[in-house]
RNA sequence: GGCCCGUUCGUCUAGGGGUUAGGACGCCAGGUUUUCAUCCUGGUAACAGGGGUUCGAUUCCCCUACGGGCUACCA
């Protein structure tokens, strides 16, 4: 395959969700995989529905999970100026253009407005269009007419010549409308009769039979093409070679291909992915089941709504687990970096069924990715969560000191999840115990625990070599030589440092916190604990 | 309603005319840790139903059911 060129193509209608992300990385690791471009353009024909700073979110997202695009517009995050085609001739008087990646640009749909004009206007002249000047009151009336006798309306061959159109008017008719400034839109007229038989990569072969297709508006009455028009025009002057898009666009197939018949141009090879389905219930994921289940919906946060990034989510966690939602190997592998993930990527072993989001995987992901950044990543991380989170300033040992909180951090970052559990997993590494674990107290904390608890410290306070082992060692001596049980002395010591049962191998912490601090700890719990 | 797409453990999935139907998440149990968690080991659990075709169907075909998408001058 040569020349790969594929896009993400979102309309900036609000945050992308995880089901955009999926998509665009799935373009990318066909593009990475061919050593083709990835590129990404902005679907804006809907003025209504344009969103303030959703672009900008999306180039945003598009770069924390690590999948920047090749060519596309302007943006302050841009890395790479890639070759410039002059393509200017081909772009009409669309003038003053910020600097953008590629040669194929403008990169905005709403920039290239008056490009798509002529291409609908070709499509009149060749009879694959026409003018029609319906109201949408009057459409409206035909739809819900149809409905009330149990038939469905479409604007095709059957009803085209009962409306109001250029096919249905004179020569004459239409151009007095034209000149009175009436408002009109262009529609696509779809043949009579044909079955289609059209091709995607993960599908096979698709029926149509075109009689039930309709004639879709190609151009609308606020001098904007539709959806289907740009896409169409843009993904031919933009020498896109595969389209892989959500199976939502499945329908539209059709239309398309006969679009890409009428202009005589060459098709792409098409390639629709399933869906991304709610955890539970019906329908597809929406930004609703993410406030329901307590769970991200968006990579980056939007608004009231929490991003993976905020979240605590690693882009190459975020990453994995959205490749394997829909598609697969077809080994036993589950951990992917994005490198292995294009290595291995193939558009025939995307899945034909939708696939049910499962927020308890994706924390299994992150626990797996967690494991895998080095100390000094964490601990920079776990200090930045604890700024965010005002922790008490009164925490007495070593928080100022990045080599301890890397030592803690290397102690407990095998039960997380994420870096925002450290702190609950570990905050007696950074204050001594304020409060001790009741039911603990009552089972661990004996009539002779004091005493021997003591005497510990004692033997702690002896010791010249701090280190775990040595603790270990020496603690072990002794409690032998005192002939008690480890239970005797354990839980209630684990007790008195950490302040509850739970935390990594008691000499460790100890050995960590240091002499002092043990010593210190031993004496406040044994006058709060008696 | 119409059209299109789909259906293997609860979930993500592998597989494919003859298999003990494999893995992962979750859950359960045991082991390790004289703590909790991690970790390790084991277990639980699936071919939607009915017809064909075939020596044989979970795998191929048809029907039904169920699920999903589309059905806008939205993308």
């Amino acid at each position: 395959m040569t020349n790969v060129r594929v896009r993400f193509a979102p309309s900036p209608t609000g945050p992308l969700h995880i089901g955009g992300v999926r998509t665009a990385l799935f373009n990318y690791l066909f593009a990475k995989k061919h050593g083709g471009t990835f590129v990404l353009r902005i679907e804006d024909t809907d003025q209504s529905r344009y969103v303030e700073g959703a672009e900008h979110y999306i180039i945003e997202a598009l770069n924390w999970c690590g999948i920047p695009y090749d060519e596309g517009p302007s943006s302050l995050v841009a890395s790479t100026t890639l070759s410039h085609h002059d393509n200017s001739e081909k772009l009409g008087p669309e003038g003053n253009r910020k600097p953008e990646k590629g040669g194929f640009g403008p990169y905005r749909q709403s920039e290239r407005k008056q490009l798509y004009r002529q291409y609908a206007d070709e499509l009149v002249e060749n009879g694959h269009a026409y003018y029609a000047f319906d109201t949408p009151e009057t459409l409206d009336f035909h739809r819900k007419d149809h409905k009330a006798k149990g038939k469905t309306f479409i604007y095709n061959w059957h009803n085209r010549l009962k409306l109001t159109n250029s096919l249905s008017l004179s020569k004459e008719e239409v151009q007095a409308k034209l000149n009175a400034g009436e408002a009109y839109v262009i529609r696509f007229k779809s043949p009579q009769d044909r079955q289609l038989v059209l091709h995607d990569v993960v599908r096979g072969e698709i029926n149509i039979d075109t009689n039930i297709l309709d004639d879709k508006i190609l151009f609308k009455s606020d001098g904007m093409p539709t959806y289907h028009l740009a896409n169409i025009v843009d993904d031919h002057l933009m020498e896109i070679t595969h389209v892989i898009r959500g199976e939502e666009w499945l329908p539209s197939l059709a239309l398309h291909n006969l679009l890409y018949e009428a202009f005589g141009w060459q098709k792409p090879i098409f390639a629709h992915l399933p869906l991304i389905l709610k955890p539970t219930g019906k329908g597809k994921l929406s930004k609703r089941d993410g406030e329901k289940g307590g769970f991200p919906i968006f990579p980056l946060s939007w608004e009231d709504s929490m991003g993976y990034r905020e979240a605590g989510y690693f882009p190459e966690a975020v990453v994995n687990f959205l490749a394997l939602l829909g598609w697969n190997p077809g080994t036993e592998q589950e951990l992917f970096s994005l490198k292995e993930l294009v290595d291995a990527f193939s558009l025939e072993r995307v899945n034909r069924s939708g696939a049910r989001f499962d927020p308890e995987k994706t924390k299994w992901y992150n626990h797996q990715w967690l494991q895998r950044q080095s100390d000094r990543e964490l601990a920079h991380l776990f200090m930045t969560v604890l700024e965010s989170q005002e922790i008490p300033t009164s925490m007495a040992v070593g928080v100022q000191n990045d080599e301890y909180v890397e030592k803690v951090v290397s102690l407990i970052k095998e039960r997380a999840d994420f870096v925002q559990d450290f702190w609950k997993l570990g905050d007696y590494f950074f204050m001594a115990p304020a409060t001790y674990n009741e039911k603990a107290v009552k089972k661990q904390w004996k009539e002779d625990t004091p005493a021997i608890i003591k005497q510990v410290g004692e033997v702690l306070n002896t010791l010249g070599d701090f280190s775990s082992a040595n603790i270990e060692k020496q603690v072990k001596e002794w409690i032998a030589a005192q002939e008690l049980s480890f239970g005797k002395v354990m839980p209630p010591l684990r007790l008195v440092i950490v302040g509850d049962m739970k935390g990594p191998h008691l000499f460790d912490i100890m050995s960590l916190l240091g002499k002092k601090e043990c010593l210190s700890r031993i004496d406040a719990a044994i006058k709060a604990l008696g």
